[in-house]
DNA sequence: CCATCTTATGCTCAAGGAGAGTATAAATGG
DNA sequence: CCATTTATACTCTCCTTGAGCATAAGATGG
């Protein structure tokens, strides 16, 4: 199994034992909000040991996350795997694997005596969220300090590569917001020493771009979350782990919206969901309704065991 | 870093140490046929403890494919981590973490001295090349076998839904063939006990079903990395990095189809490659060419700096 | 030189999907 | 009754996509 291919074999690594962490994004919706869980006063993502007495990682992390929060997680999926050379900066300490998941779940109160509990995810990246327009602090703060950085290159060549990289992953420059690249957007600034997280390794003054940090690559790990959830709503009806048993098409819209950030055409966003056959009548209407009341929908789970599902793109709006 | 999040820990894992070996899946196209780097006689790929000399898991691998090859790896992508409860089935042995990528590279020969060389792929999986047609083992081999797996389900209910879970993915019944289920396929060959690695398992007769095994689980983990690799064409130009510098359109077209599976419109192909703005003329024409000299064509890297590359999405023949 | 074969390349057409807008219905609170 | 809010039904147009026709430019055999 751990056969060395090489002839050439590079002499076998001193240490070569590690030792293996689980880090979770469990992700939830709440009235529009997208939440993941967290502990240390939102500072971290949920992470511990992993145990090998489970059949596989997906097990470990089920068995965990419902032991924290006594509820069962719906969807998972792996994330990332990076290693550490050695926590706590120290490059003697042991190394460590971090394997990281994506876990979706409908909001429950994290049961008493638990450290953890929800957290926006706009708290860690506000200028993720386009619902409302593109956030002040991109334009106020967050593209000027992208254009100095740009400047401070060497050469011009140099400066204009830097800008235009920056110009298509933030949509500057009239250019469309691309709501999945939530990673190279934060690496981007990452790079540019404009993350609190960075900024210490860098030795540079405090950062100036808004938004929560995390300890160690944790908010890295959240923007690699995001980034692929964000791209499998369209693909994949994932969307529906994180709703209650019936809800309202509008309530489904809100929900695919607070997790792309971005608002989405409401006549077509029903028509491509009814098409596809994803949704069927409860024949109940939603009670508390402001306006016309609505009709209450169930997710039709046939329809994963009827059809590879390819669909769901959701359409969103180009202004 | 490694906090543990519960105040209702559970236990330390004893022997939480593990070790990590890196698996890759390395891929290139010759000819029409996509091949991917083995050791061991073609039984196993190549595998390699990860050493922590390096920056990341992305470098660790560029640098060991390198000394292996003498030839840089264009693109790299992480796969899959899987934990293995010991290796050699001793509960006692030393856990293990498979980190496992996915490689593009041109074909090169691999240097002298050195055990590996280049498999096709479909030699492990000859149910998966349908450029040809539906390949005979299918109708011939796995459909009846998979049939019989259903009607052995306890009750009736069970047979139609497992026959209904191969007819999706396999695309029987009048059901589209999808390319991109090959992994959903092969664990469901797996499942029925089909697969010479399973079989042992299970403790079942010799299986029917056509292919190359592999060592472990190695064959899974390249399924995965097919998987990975036709999805990822339709949306990533990333089928460049296993062209040579100039290339005719047809020979482009061939090395997706190779990918695929599966042949795609010619007329339509060029359309897409062309509006694009994915190529760009050499000016210099085909050599060796049967029929009408055709036109030489090179990859704009310029590409990848102008935009957030969305497209190249393949124009699949539905016939 | 011509017929034929092979691949390259240009162009058209029709069906379906996606973005966007109009119009009407059904509730609520003055 | 009216304004307001949300629900729901259609329509329209543009673009994409699958598919096919037609022509061009080479080689080869007679």
């Amino acid at each position: 199994m751990a056969r060395s291919p090489q002839k050439k074999s590079s002499a076998p690594v001193s240490g070569n034992a590690v030792t293996a962490d689980l880090v979770a994004v469990l992700v939830a919706v709440t009235d529009g909000t997208p939440k993941i869980m967290t502990i240390a006063g939102g500072s971290a993502l949920p992470s511990g040991p992993f145990e090998f007495t489970h059949r596989s990682l997906q097990t470990a992390l089920r068995a965990w996350v419902e032991a924290q929060t006594g509820h069962p997680l719906g969807y998972v999926e792996q994330l990332y795997t990076f290693a550490d050379r050695g926590r706590s900066g120290d490059a003697k300490g042991p190394h460590s694997v971090s394997i990281s998941y994506l876990g979706l779940t409908r909001e429950d109160k994290v049961g008493e005596g638990f450290e953890a509990h929800w957290s926006g995810w706009y708290d860690y990246f506000p200028w993720e969220d386009h619902r409302a327009g593109a956030p002040a602090c991109l334009a106020k703060i967050i593209a000027p300090q992208l254009k100095a950085w740009a400047k401070a290159a060497s050469s011009p060549t140099l400066q204009r590569e830097r800008w235009q990289r920056c110009a298509i992953t933030f949509g500057l420059d009239d250019r469309d917001w691309n709501e999945e690249l939530v990673l190279q957007r934060y690496e981007l600034l990452w790079e540019a020493s404009l993350i609190p997280e960075a900024g210490r390794a860098h030795g540079r003054e405090a950062p100036v771009v808004p938004g929560k940090p995390m300890t160690a690559d944790h908010r890295r790990i959240l923007a690699t979350g995001i980034a692929r959830l964000r791209a499998k709503i369209k693909y994949r009806p994932v969307v529906f782990e994180l709703m209650p048993a019936e809800f309202t098409l509008l309530q489904l819209q809100r929900s695919v919206e607070a997790l792309a950030g971005r608002l989405v055409h409401k006549q077509n966003f029903r028509r491509l969901i009814e098409q596809q056959e994803l949704v069927e009548e409860t024949g109940a209407m939603a009670a508390d309704t402001v306006g016309r009341p609505a009709k209450l929908f169930r997710f039709r789970h046939a329809v994963l065991a009827e059809r590879a599902v390819a669909g769901t793109k959701l359409p969103l709006s180009r202004t």
